[in-house]
DNA sequence: GTCTATATACCGATAGAC
DNA sequence: GTCTATCGGTATATAGAC
């Protein structure tokens, strides 16, 4: 609950990006988050016109910083090798899933475009500046030129996806590491000897 | 709805399964599931104990189906890798999702050992197969010796779960589909050239 | 075993006072 | 801008007739 210099409008966000990312869409509702951000009835529907017009603006959010996390990463210093392997073992909170890519198991968000397509955007984006980076790797000979950027790409943003799956699973951040050990060690293995 | 020689509690259990895959838990409401079993609210309280037995019941049989289903290619005839492949490649509803995987996103599922446990068990058993396959494949120098089984292993089943996310996502099994290829690209590379 | 009736709470939204 | 009151509908469960 947020008792802070923010506005009423804010707390709103916030609280249901909070809650869109431990519940999801079909299982936040808006007492849910009027009790989180210390609001009435009121003042949602003044501000927002609905909870799919709220939930757009939290997911926006979120999928803002979302990808400025990651190319934090993945515009950092080192070779293409390494900025993919900082951006797999970038401290994440495992447990709590991605909060992007749990939306798409939505069906609500699913069946809206609007409300799927920042998640899209963000994913799309995400492989997309990977693709890049494979790309600059094999160009400079870091990787086999057989090699697809686009699909080892989609490879590595899949194992990230899936790795929360696993843990979440087993309730433990283990399995998400092994599935990003596992995929580091083939793609290390994919450096070409030509370099 | 089913109309046919099922009985009123395997009614039941099919149509939650078909919700639960459709919507989550936390999206399936008793309602529905009558609805769509045909069959009134006595019967459901008769014949299970309420919302969170009969979805038991329903992923328990969700889970064994899965299982079995993988278990058929990756049980089959070929190399290991091709058996990895083949799993890899067989034919998925991709934007339907995993109805295993999924539910991990879904905080009541998380929330109790009960429900979770054969989410678990399914995804952990799935592991454990895979790795055994690369294990073969290591010994009888397919694979390079370097390479972890278990993170392989676990590097694989993330990017299918992670593969229904970025599909879902786009809309598309486009995506799916490319993180499997750029999988395999790496995963065939590993392939020793001892053999 | 299956049905309908009923119960209490919550869902998402609107109305209108302040 | 924010609040409370109210709405029709649904969520999950129980009671009890047949």
């Amino acid at each position: 609950m947020y008792s802070d210099g923010m506005s009423t409008s804010e707390r709103l966000i916030e609280s249901t990006r909070e809650l869109l990312w431990e519940r999801g869409y079909v299982g936040t509702s808006p007492k849910a988050i009027l009790e989180r951000a210390g609001a009435g009835q009121g003042s949602m529907y003044h501000h927002f016109k609905g909870k799919p017009d709220l939930a757009l603006a939290a997911i926006r959010r979120t999928a803002e910083e979302m990808r400025a996390a990651a190319e934090r990463v993945l515009g950092g210093p080192g070779t293409p090798y390494e900025r993919i392997e900082a951006y797999l073992r970038r401290e994440r909170d495992v447990l709590r899933g991605c909060p992007v890519g749990r939306l798409t198991m939505d069906p609500d968000i699913v069946a809206s475009d609007e409300l799927r397509a920042p998640v899209d955007e963000t994913l799309d984006w995400l492989r997309g500046r990977i693709a890049g980076i494979v790309e600059e790797g094999r160009a400079q000979g870091h990787f086999a030129s057989r090699l697809d950027a686009g699909e080892v790409a989609a490879a590595v943003v899949a194992t990230v996806q899936g790795g929360y799956v696993l843990a979440r699973a087993s309730g433990s951040p283990a399995a998400f590491d092994a599935g990003v050990r596992g995929l580091l060690s083939l793609l290390g293995r994919a450096e070409s000897p030509t370099r």
